[in-house]
DNA sequence: AAATTTCATTATGTAAGACGAATTGAATGG
DNA sequence: CCATTCAATTCGTCTTACATAATGAAATTT
């Protein structure tokens, strides 16, 4: 079956070798590729992938750069490297969905509505229970922080890019605030949402309302150390961010808005 | 500085190499290592590690060894190497504090009553709110796990291996139930909190009262397709863990409960 | 004939040595 | 004093070789 004829080269094979140009290093360019690649079910759980030795010689790298990307892959839950039998794809429970670079090959792969939904669901969740703990917890750096955020905010719109990295920023600072070390691990994904959410609309040229009163809302309640009030003013701004992005009135299955009108 | 005198020998050297024994892959124990080392706080975010031939010569490993250790930690964001300056420990934030590898490592370098604190409050905000939503979208096969589970609770107790896997199936399947995979890559975490509390309650010798009850109110809920039952249900659940565990009735900062009577 | 043991195969794990590339910092020159 | 150049350091990569363990098939024994 192996065709022992094709001599590795310089890494530079045009056609399915990896590019050496300014895209990172080899093992990045790898793991990328099949993180993608499985993401995209073009292995399944269970499956064995190509021995070392054959993807080495198919992208035209060294084997020392191939195990540190299945190495990287490994580190994120994604595969299990075993002696003899070769390295396996791992169940789809076992991948680590919330990592930067899995979410980030997720909607490389394929731009899921699904994922869009879950995450958004997931912010439901957690960011008003977040806001609840910022009230309380909160010093005058995270006050700042958010402050500042909103500033730029104001200033840039949403259509720069540093606007844009401001509303980031402002929700990072939020889930800071929360001062649950755990609970902010999870701001990588809410920042991958913020970020997908704004590009949606810049891309479809969605203006639609001023973002900043909403975080102002929450900035005030937090600020007044008034936990249920930044509950639901986060929750509300979360349901707006859902409204635009997935025309949906609110997520399905989850409870609808608190006591309080609008 | 470097000493060359000392030769890389054969990969056992008895006070500071890394055991040849049954404890896995040699890159897996430096990074096992490593990672603890970092959340023990001996190297700071912002701190340099040592070369990658420093460290092969330290621990009498090769250099591979050690980088596929490093690739490890980069990928869970711990460490971030670049060339001619060397591998940096990131900050703190950027930590994938959830992932099941560093949480091990954070409870093998201090059992920090933080990091349960933190846990458990997670906890208590995610896993009423994936209640609510497996009672909505529970299948039939779901239903069957989380009902064989309890069975297997109810004979075992926890003080068996298989008990206590049990109740850790249990919250899977009802993290599973809840339909959203991004929500589902918490499950490991909650796993690590069950497990924690019940060894804990093993340890102390303090079997205290029959978890069964609480888990099959929160298993007929969802099987009624009772969201809010399901949701109020979970929390009581998580409470008595808390109470048990840490001895507080309630974690501060979290809200009350709801306006049900037990 | 069935079960056990043995052994060769195969893929990952590890080692050693060399070179490339990029970035940092110091030395040099304007 | 600033800018440029250059050299040293460290990660990134390649190559080759051997070690190790697990698999499956073959051979032996019961």
């Amino acid at each position: 079956m192996n065709k022992p004829g094709r001599k590795r080269l310089a890494a530079v094979s045009k056609h399915d070798g990896l590019e050496s140009g300014k895209l990172g290093e080899l093992h990045t360019q790898l793991a990328q590729k099949l993180g993608i690649d499985i993401l995209g079910r073009k292995w399944l759980p269970g499956e064995i992938l190509p021995s070392e030795v054959d993807m080495a010689n198919t992208y035209a790298i060294s084997r020392p750069a191939v195990r540190e990307a299945i190495r990287t892959l490994a580190a994120k839950g994604m595969v299990e490297p075993r002696r003899r039998r070769g390295t396996c794809v791992t169940e789809r429970a076992k991948w680590n969905m919330l990592d930067p670079d899995v979410l980030s090959w997720m909607f490389a792969s394929k731009p899921d509505e699904t994922l869009v939904k879950n995450l958004f669901e997931m912010r439901l969740i957690l960011e008003p229970a977040a806001a609840r703990l910022a009230a309380q917890r909160r010093t005058e750096a995270h006050l700042k922080a958010m402050s500042d955020a909103l500033t730029i905010m104001g200033r840039e719109t949403l259509l720069t890019e540093t606007g844009l990295q401001a509303d980031i920023d402002f929700h990072a600072a939020l889930m800071s605030a929360a001062g649950n070390e755990q609970l902010g691990a999870l701001n990588a994904s809410i920042g991958a949402t913020v970020a997908l959410s704004n590009r949606y609309k810049i891309a479809h040229d969605i203006l639609g309302r001023d973002p900043v009163p909403a975080h102002m809302a929450v900035y005030e309640a937090i600020l007044n150390r008034d936990p249920e009030e930044a509950h639901w003013c986060m929750q509300y701004l979360v349901r707006l961010a859902v409204k635009d992005l997935l025309h949906m009135d609110a997520i399905e299955d989850l409870p609808p808005e608190a006591g309080k009108e609008a």
